[in-house]
DNA sequence: GTGGTCTAGACCACT
DNA sequence: GTGGTCTAGACCACA
């Protein structure tokens, strides 16, 4: 799955899905460190302050954890969201 | 195919639709140029930049090539999307 | 009540407190507009992506509503936080 | 005034005089914004560590303050040492 | 006019 | 190096 400029919905929440997936899928391991925001920049060409955002919407989903200085990580499992 | 201001597809969306389904019909040949900016801001009855943003989708795809000053073409058929 | 730049409170956080107390005193009345973003940018001096960030945390606390295109409300009293 | 670096001097103690002298000089007035680190960095030519000592430093002693994510600023002359 | 999205860049604290 | 804040500007749909 990737970004799809010409889809209308906002980057930001096609990227939001693309990482919850890969949560889901066992992608990204719980308790484990997310790429980074520059990394998430790179890799699907879209601006920080947009990753930013996608992350923000994961962290207050329950999704992540978002720790300054160090990176963003997988929540618990207990902590994810029940319709998951 | 026109516009349908009620389909909340973005009508940049829309409006690139149109003209690369007009490339592929060969209604637009290879190398000779598009409509100009406002030419198309009058037929689709919608902004310019809506225009704009439409003319970049597509250079950005490889159907067509901005030259400033000139106006937009028709890119070589080589550099065609190959899903096309 | 005013923005204080040396105060190492977010800007966007001073800023929403400013509102919500507004709101609060009843400066701004229920189902009433708020002044609007570009109005606060200018009356705070303060960027609009930080008024925005303020708006929102508000709208998501239950004080404000907001409508694209027409601008930003105070809610309804009967959703606003319990707390208040 | 100016970084010597022969001189046994701590350069942050070098770099805090130089910054309070241009304060008690008006050189830069209150809650105006300071030069960024990386300026100071290149133009006394020392480490980014070195700067954030010297910057520290002011701000304990009350000649500066500094705010996350939008720069140090010359104190409100109130709060300046009495001693100066 | 309004708010919604995205970009680019700067600067900071923290590890 | 990481994430956190703020700025400035562009462009869009919406009313």
């Amino acid at each position: 799955m990737t970004i799809d400029q010409l889809d209308p919905t906002p980057l930001w929440v096609q990227l939001a899905a693309i990482i919850r997936d890969r949560i889901k899928a066992g992608d990204y391991a719980p308790r484990q460190p997310l790429p980074s925001e520059s990394q998430m920049q790179q890799e699907f060409g879209i601006a920080r302050g947009t990753v930013r955002r996608a992350m923000r919407a994961l962290a207050e989903e329950g999704w992540t954890v978002t720790v300054q200085g160090r990176g963003s990580f997988v929540a618990p499992q207990e902590s994810w969201p029940k319709d998951a």
